[in-house]
DNA sequence: CCGCATTCGTACTGATCGGTAACACCGCAG
DNA sequence: CTGCGGTGTTACCGATCAGTACGAATGCGG
């Protein structure tokens, strides 16, 4: 984890920044750029600029803006993974942990980042539907949701497929309605999503 | 209601569009472009010729292409609101029915329309947070919660305030999950809402 | 120290963007 | 017929887009 922050203008405050390789860099801008300012409307030249390069060298490390967006989405997947990893990691064999582990990362996640939404669905949004990325934007979601069904299921929730609907459905209005009507209902989320848990463990202990 | 269909190219299939006047035709046209392809990407020409007109008549009835966002933006809220409007003028004063008929409205879009999910919400996502056209957004999604409190209050419901945001939640939810991993999860958001209703009336009546 | 491959930066390409100027055209009122 | 407002057409503007040619700089093995 760096120390890295953008604030909405964009500029870049990472000081040892620019001792990492060009391609880490431009990846770095690129995501920071993406995200908060919106993937079409930011040209290659901005990227290279805000990543200490200029555009030769952008090209060099990805072959089109294409193939640096699919870059940019992968690394986010890859992030996502890595969290639910280190999750597991971190409650081995206890899935009752896992997940309140998880809804205390949701409220991290809704209260304090992601005030511009999830950097995967403003993907897909402006991203058509047959671009090489919007496959892993699909990809990262679906598995998302077999792991929350995995995870009730092992936490031995009655019907762990109908609750991961529910939570994952929460979680995404959550989120996307942070940029528009502002935090307050996003925030409400947390507590929702620990009262559905509490209710739904109730229903499939007293049977 | 028109008979207009737009299919995922875009290319508009509507024998009377002709007939209409410009203003309504080009709008008609940025409806189509700006939802299925993206608000960026689609430039004012493209525009002017789906609306079988021209660039320079779209100028003259719009000051600029943010003016034609906002008018887009205003256009969804309107119809939306209308949509509310007619659903409480055609069961006055029985709220309980009108729940059922939004949420039958809900099965609907989710089922049926919305394959690209919330154009408003997709604007937002587009848009940056000063964009004019994010405050009529921002408005309409508050207002949309805001008569949801007020059906639920007036159904009965206990705690309309906390129902709404989950109802709320879940269904913008299942908006942007229909264009990232597909229609199978959204689908399901209608049998959780009723089953939430459900759960909430008994709730608000065995007190 | 030199030689060489890799990387960098300037400057450019053709295309397209939002937006405009100038003018021909059409329907309609008088 | 003449005038006139709205529409259509063409050409253009400066800016910016994604992508590239090519020389300058740089690091590194010898």
């Amino acid at each position: 984890m760096t120390s890295t922050q953008m604030n909405a203008n964009g500029s870049i405050v990472d000081a040892d920044l620019a001792a990492k390789p060009p391609r880490e860099r431009i990846l770095h801008a690129a995501r920071a750029l993406f995200y908060w300012r919106g993937i079409h409307v930011v040209g290659v030249e901005a990227i290279a600029e805000a990543a200490l390069t200029n555009k030769m060298t952008l090209y060099r490390h990805f072959k089109s803006k294409d193939e640096l967006i699919v870059a940019y989405v992968r690394q986010l997947a890859a992030e996502g993974e890595g969290v639910w990893e280190r999750n597991a990691a971190a409650h081995p064999g206890d899935a009752q942990k896992q997940i309140e582990s998880w809804v205390a990362y949701v409220e991290d996640i809704v209260m304090h980042k992601a005030e511009r939404g999830c950097a995967l669905a403003n993907a897909a949004v402006e991203l058509q539907p047959d671009h090489p990325a919007r496959a892993v934007i699909d990809d990262y979601k679906q598995r998302k949701r077999e792991r929350l069904v995995g995870l009730f299921s092992h936490a031995g929730y009655r019907d762990p497929d109908a609750l991961a609907d529910e939570v994952f459905l929460l979680f995404e209005g959550a989120r996307i309605s942070i940029q528009c009507g502002g935090k307050g209902l996003a925030s409400r989320v947390v507590g929702m999503l620990r009262e559905l848990l509490a209710k739904a463990e109730r229903a499939g202990t007293h049977r």
